[in-house]
DNA sequence: CCTGCCGCCTGCGCGC
DNA sequence: TGCGCGCAGGCGGCAG
């Protein structure tokens, strides 16, 4: 499950991989994966050829990559969605979406998405920032994200701790699996009611999340040494910088309690009981 | 305007 | 063995 750090690590492998590479032919083999293409995958594709990638950015968990028409290729990976640098002679597998071959004949980028919540889009005039994005907050590591501005933003909310971090319009790059182990780390509760939120709450949660995402970020940016742009979410430090998360039962590695698994928002929030006692009025 | 819920997808693992 | 179901979950759209 591709958060801000699993993009991050494959922006930084597709920034040694196409970066400088003029776009040959793009090949669309399903149409959902650039459903968001308003314009259909025949103008998607249009626009790309010939065109040469001049750089990799990202904010949360978009990605693109800006062209020297000044449009980009703007992708989300959703649930399942990887970015694989191949060689033209692997084979294509059953859940190869988009490709793109580049004038040089090297390595091909292929968009795969086994759950295809993912997909691409070419953003007009996008190069800087996509217009169909500017509703995401800047991401927990950007030099943009104020946190005086995200205080001040949770405050005024009447929501839930958990339901918040998960909005990418307040902050960005947070999925599941990091709120969870940024509340974890913060000794906060995911039902904290927002507007009860004091400034040192605030600056234990952005701590928490900047930390273990950074953590994830270092050991997951070890492995640009092959054509494969990382983006597994099994891999790696996926098992072992977690604290909470998937660990029902398993003890708190900073009490030993128990780790609680509840339902929350129709998907799992793992917990310490003990580190992250229930707030007196809990806002669900 | 704000909040919260639904639908979109596929593969895996479990219980019967 | 096989079938059905729950689960994984980000996000756009929309209802209230």
């Amino acid at each position: 499950m591709p958060e801000l750090p699993e993009v991050e690590t494959v922006r930084r492998g597709l920034a040694q991989w196409v970066v400088g590479r003029t776009i040959r032919t793009v090949d669309v083999h399903h149409q959902r994966a650039v459903r968001r293409h308003l314009a259909g995958a025949a103008d998607f594709t249009a626009g790309l050829i010939g065109r040469r990638v001049v750089d990799t950015r990202r904010r949360g968990k978009y990605l693109w990559l800006p062209l020297d028409s000044g449009d980009a290729v703007l992708a989300h990976l959703g649930m399942s969605g990887q970015l694989l640098m191949l060689d033209a002679t692997a084979p294509a597998g059953p859940h190869l979406r988009v490709s793109f071959r580049f004038d040089d004949d090297g390595p091909q980028l292929r968009f795969v998405d086994q759950r295809t919540f993912g997909g691409l889009s070419r953003s007009i005039g996008g190069a800087v920032l996509p217009p169909e994005i500017a509703h995401i907050a800047p991401d927990v590591l950007e030099d943009a994200c104020d946190d005086d501005v995200f205080h001040a933003k949770l405050r005024r909310r009447h929501t839930g701790l958990k339901r918040a971090l998960l909005d990418q319009s307040l902050i960005s790059g947070v999925g599941n699996i990091y709120a969870d182990e940024g509340l974890w780390r913060a000794k906060l509760h995911y039902a904290r009611a927002t507007e009860t939120m004091r400034r040192p709450d605030t600056t234990r949660l952005l701590d928490g999340v900047r930390s273990v995402m950074a953590s994830a970020l270092d050991q997951g940016g070890t492995s640009f040494d092959s054509l494969y742009v990382n983006v597994n979410g099994e891999s790696g430090y996926f098992d072992r910088s977690l604290a909470v998360y998937g660990r029902r039962d398993e003890p708190c590695p900073r009490c030993g309690t128990p780790i609680h698994r509840e339902s929350f928002m129709n998907r799992s929030s793992y917990l310490c009981p003990h580190c992250q006692p229930r707030p007196r009025n809990p806002h669900w």
